[in-house]
DNA sequence: CTGAAAGCGCTTACAG
DNA sequence: CTGAAAGCGCTTACAG
């Protein structure tokens, strides 16, 4: 006939620290939050019916409170597999630590569709600022949120129907070098192997190629322009399929990271006389002499957090556009003109 | 003396929906949520009020409201930089995908008191589910929060003052099987690279490694077991000084990623008749006939996110623990025993 | 230095 | 099929 006792439902909240404490829900949370006129006897009260208790406050109920700031911060990239978007999110997450801020990722594997629905949630749960790797090319469905002051910076590729902020590349001047490179040293057939002509990124980057080329008097062989190479086991039979050409190309160049693993794997693999470039450094790309045009996906990413924690600070203004270099770095031991 | 026009101050809320389409907030909620008992015609006009104010439902509000649950998970890792790391994170963010449930990563730089930091405010958070990749030792802080329901799920490492689910390697089995062939194959003078004694990891596959060379009638010599190694220059630089003593081993293990990468780059720039054996399969491992102890990082992460929708879907039980294969991968041309 | 009341934007538990 | 009232756990805006 004693009546259950019911088991504690969830955490202990700020009324029962206030109610152990004898004090009001205001006084406990001005002790906990370490405002001031707190008599230090009252505080040591509060402090320790809030560890009787163990006591946590929740951070919903803060923000819900406060408005429409949270503490969270929400990154879209494209998938976490790769290391240039893991490294852009160690970029992020490096920016934002001393800032008390969360990170919340997700990733669409560059499809537009999915891309809505996860910027979709961060929305709802109302991230305090918004960076992506964009893979639709509409967001205005992003303006409304724009207008109400959220920071949003896109990654890698560019705004096309929103303003708002952006770190990219500077595609063409590391393309150019390496292009101007090999023709410098007489290569006149090279093949380039690029990614979806969907991504602004593989379009830009093929853009430089021809123009390059074309500046050095060589003109492109669209045949050896390979497009629609999204991961490294087509870029290695890509690359295998150049080679076994009646006209192999002198030189390949391949277009991001996944390309170029693929690409040098096979290199590696079949040993041809065969130069080659690739966009993005990765392991041991110094080690086995492997020339690349060098960028950092950690600055892109530390870059994109400072920015929007320069925004949450001073607020909106004209849009940031910053424009990140890419460069020419050239190993190998020279028995081969830039590989 | 016209009244200022105060500028929306936030987003549009429920109840601005509500007075909009000229019904109450529970109707307008029953609607937008997709609840039964809704007049077609009502529902419409819910809608287009809800469309024209660009509502954007308050997650915080909800689930402050509905409770303890949220409807984003917690993951601590050490660094986002590390592709071991990344790809768990990418595992579990695969794993999680269709359950509309956020990913929150925090990374610890393996520093216990970051670890309490980051883990403390993913509490306050009120995440759903935590898992992590301990770097502290004792947490005995997460007994209240598993008490209270919370799906806690230990990666990489085992948990130790306090119950939880885990997902681990078979670290003695890779190990084993590795030095197992090494010794089969002649090798006696066997060198291991480890990391921090302080990571289990480091310590469980270091003993193995003592255990399979006594077992194979070649004691172990202290002096080619170097740890604390804990990046890729000092892997490299660790390797190096191996090689330059006057008794260099004739085969070098190398029990993590990072360390094997850092050996492997110093392996193929000196190219000595060393044999090698690395933990961890890395990019180009294949091609550059690297043998290595293949493990699947993606595969823990899954593991561990579907134990965890598991837990949110039946409750608590039994600590499950599931320990994950590691095994010998050869690889290389046979003119060396194992690379 | 302290507290009572109201409210953030939803959902719950009813009542009709 | 619809709605009014109360409440999730905090903070705000006052008043003392």
């Amino acid at each position: 006939m004693t009546a259950e006792i019911p088991p504690r439902q969830g955490h202990t909240t700020l009324q029962d620290v206030a109610r152990l404490a004898g004090v009001s829900a205001k006084t406990a949370a001005r002790a906990i939050n370490g405002e001031s006129n707190v008599r230090a006897e009252t505080r040591e009260r509060v402090f320790t019916a809030a560890a009787a208790l163990r006591f946590r406050p929740n951070r919903l109920a803060r923000e819900l409170r406060q408005g429409a700031r949270t503490g969270a911060v929400g990154l879209v990239i494209g998938n976490l597999d790769n290391p240039f978007y893991s490294q852009l999110a160690a970029g992020v997450d490096h920016a934002l630590r001393e800032h008390d801020l969360e990170l919340i990722i997700a990733s669409t594997d560059d499809e537009p569709e999915r891309e809505r629905v996860v910027v979709q949630a961060m929305l709802e749960r109302r991230v305090t600022a918004l960076m992506l790797v964009p893979s639709a090319t509409d967001h205005s469905y992003l303006e409304g949120e724009r207008q109400l002051g959220l920071p949003i910076i896109f990654l890698d590729r560019p705004p096309v129907t929103v303003v708002a902020d952006s770190v990219l590349w500077d595609n063409h001047s590391g393309v150019r070098e390496a292009i101007h490179e090999l023709t410098t040293r007489g290569h006149r057939r090279i093949a380039a192997l690029a990614d979806s002509p969907e991504l602004f990124t593989a379009t830009e980057r093929l853009t430089a190629f021809r123009e390059a080329l074309t500046e050095a008097g060589a003109e492109p062989d669209e045949a050896l322009i390979v497009a629609r190479v999204h991961d490294v086991p087509s870029a290695a039979s890509a690359t295998a399929d150049l080679l076994a050409r009646d006209d192999p190309p002198t030189a390949i160049i391949a277009l991001n990271n996944r390309i170029s693993v693929g690409a040098v794997s096979t290199l590696l693999r079949d040993d041809p006389a065969c130069a080659f470039v690739g966009f993005d450094d990765f392991d041991l790309g110094e080690t086995l002499g492997i020339s690349v045009i060098a960028n950092d996906p950690r600055e892109m990413g530390n870059h994109a957090g400072q920015i929007a924690l320069r925004r949450l600070k001073d607020g909106t203004g004209a849009p940031e556009r910053i424009s990140l270099p890419t460069r020419l770095v050239q190993r190998g031991s020279g028995e081969r003109p830039v590989s």
